[in-house]
Order: structure tokens, then C-alpha cells, then sequence
DNA sequence: CGTCCAGGTCTAC
DNA sequence: GGTAGACCTGGACGC
């Protein structure tokens, strides 16, 4: 396979990016969720373009991320194809401002080497709806969810119009969602008629407060669900708190107990990246070496 | 077989 | 603004 195109590894401002530390902190970007040891290998991923579903590889080559595909692209795909995995990997962001932070960091200090890039989808919708289906229960039944959301999509996510289209028989019989699927249809239907815009919050001129603020009016999506897809749109202030990153913090800190706020206040001095440096304290043994 | 709960959120006080 | 209770599902666990 020819490649398509190739990506240098490089952050908005010109830091180093490591194609194998760019992971998604759940399942939620990958379909099915790849695993994180396939990372430094290449990334396999579905896409879907043009109305059909094409297998993209994506690995790195001389300090680049290098997108290859068997499918025929038409004109103007590749192009397209460049700005998703752009999105996905967020290499317009910025992240020099937070290594010089943990430069000296006992803790911190070897994701300076180009960790931190986490993984989002080709959509905001994508990354909305899957986070949905992460809450109130375990991950085996969030990888069945999202693998019948695959499974409906053709082998990649499903776009609204076709969500929305979905009878709720299929979302209670199929995907087993329970109470989750009216939430995802009603955001479905919202987003397919363009009364909700979600892929507006990629817009670098909304604030923290207004991207917040719109998420949370999203049914199903409460605090940790609105710092998860923060997290996957660059905005890194906020900590996911949840039933997994609360006992996991306590075991990596040797702390007995620790309140949310405690927790909080424990990576306030990260500023603006403090949810970012909250994740990557978390899942530093996720990465190689 | 019943209870609990998992990478939470919503509603009703 | 803070806090119980309910909520789909299905695996784990105790009895």
C-alpha cells in the first residue's frame, strides 16, 4: 500500500509528539477498541467517507504518522482523510506549555518526551456517544455497546441521521443500552436535524466554560462524562473522576483515602493541564517502557 | 437465587 | 447547592 499522506510528529508548538503514547484514555476512539500495545505497531482504524467504510492504517514512519488504506479514495478523500487523523491524534495542540510544566516533575517528567496526545475520534458526536456508554456500568458491557454501534454503522460509528433513524427496539434489544439508549437517540436526533451542533466545540474560540456548559446539557452527560470528552477535545483542566481513576489514584499514591477535592487540590499546580497530568499519573504503566 | 455494583446521571426534594 | 433513590444490564459473589 501506497501511503496517503504522512504527518510529522510534532505538536502545534513544534514539541515532540510519540506516535506510540498517543492513547485514548477509554475505548472510545477505537472500533472495536484497539489496545494500547498495538499502538507503537500501527493503528488500525475504520473510517467511514463518502458514505462507505474504509480500513485505515496508521503507523510511524521517520518521525511521522504515515496513513495508508486498500480502498480507492475519490478526489478530495485524502485530504479529508488528513484533516480527521489530524483531529484525532490533536497534533494542533499545543502541549509545550505543559512539558515545560513537568520538566522537573518527579512524576510528570517523562511525559515531556511527547505524551499526552489523547486519542479522539473523527467526531465529537463519535467521542459524546461513546462516553455515554461508558457510565454506571462495567467495561465488558461498554465494549458491547459500542461494538453494536459499529456493527449498525457498518463496521465504523454510525452518523447521526442513521442513529436517529434507529428504532428504540434496536437500542434496547441489540445493543442492550438500557436506559442509555433514549439519551443516545435523543442526541442522535438533535444532532441529525441540526438543532445541536457538537462538532461546534472543536472551535478553539469557544472557553472551557461554554464547551462545559454544552456538554452538560447533554442528557446522559454529567460531570466525569463532561471532563472525559474535554479531555478528548484538547481542553485538559478538568480531572475524570469516576469508580476506576479514584481507587486507581489511591493505590498509585499510597494514600488510604483522598476526596475528590483533595485529589483536586493535589494536581491544582498543573493549572489548565491539571486533568491531563491527573490522566497521565494514572495510566503511565498503559505506556511502553 | 438474591444482592451488589461497575470507568454516573437524573429527578425530586 | 447538596443529597437520597431509581435506573438498564450482566458479571461476580454470597447464601
Amino acid at each position: 500500500m501506497k501511503p496517503l499522506f504522512a504527518l510529522p510528529l510534532r505538536g502545534g508548538g513544534g514539541e515532540p509528539v510519540s506516535f506510540a503514547r498517543s492513547v485514548y484514555s477509554h475505548g472510545c476512539a477505537g472500533l472495536p477498541p484497539a489496545t494500547i500495545t498495538e499502538m507503537p505497531l500501527a493503528y488500525r482504524r475504520p473510517l467511514r467517507i463518502g458514505g462507505r467504510v474504509v480500513d485505515l492504517v496508521l503507523q510511524e514512519e521517520d518521525g511521522a504518522i504515515v496513513a495508508r488504506t486498500a480502498a480507492k479514495l475519490r478526489r478530495g478523500e485524502r485530504e479529508k482523510i488528513e484533516k480527521i487523523v489530524e483531529r484525532m491524534f490533536r497534533l494542533r495542540d499545543d502541549l509545550s506549555p505543559f512539558y515545560a510544566r513537568v520538566a522537573g516533575d518527579e512524576s510528570l517528567a517523562w511525559a515531556a518526551a511527547g505524551a499526552g496526545r489523547i486519542l479522539a475520534s473523527p467526531s465529537v458526536f463519535e467521542d459524546v456517544i461513546k462516553t455515554i456508554c461508558t457510565t454506571n456500568c462495567a467495561w465488558s458491557a461498554t465494549e458491547r455497546m459500542t461494538r453494536a454501534l459499529a456493527e449498525l454503522g457498518g463496521g465504523a460509528f454510525p452518523e447521526a441521521v442513521a442513529l436517529a433513524a434507529t428504532p428504540e427496539r434496536w437500542y434496547r434489544e441489540t445493543a442492550r443500552m438500557g436506559y442509555r439508549g433514549a439519551y443516545v437517540k435523543a442526541i442522535s436526533q438533535n444532532v441529525a436535524t441540526g438543532s445541536l451542533d457538537l462538532e461546534a466545540l472543536l472551535e478553539d474560540r469557544m472557553d472551557d466554560a461554554a464547551v462545559e456548559e454544552a456538554l452538560l446539557a447533554l442528557p446522559g452527560i454529567g460531570p466525569y462524562g463532561a471532563a472525559h470528552v474535554m479531555l478528548l477535545l484538547g481542553r485538559h483542566r478538568h480531572l475524570v473522576l469516576d469508580s476506576w481513576t479514584r481507587p486507581t489514584y489511591r493505590r498509585l499514591s499510597g494514600k488510604r483515602q483522598a476526596a475528590d477535592s483533595t485529589i483536586r487540590r493535589a494536581f491544582s499546580r498543573y493549572g489548565r493541564y491539571a486533568g491531563l497530568a491527573f490522566w497521565l499519573f494514572l495510566t503511565r504503566n498503559w505506556l511502553p517502557e
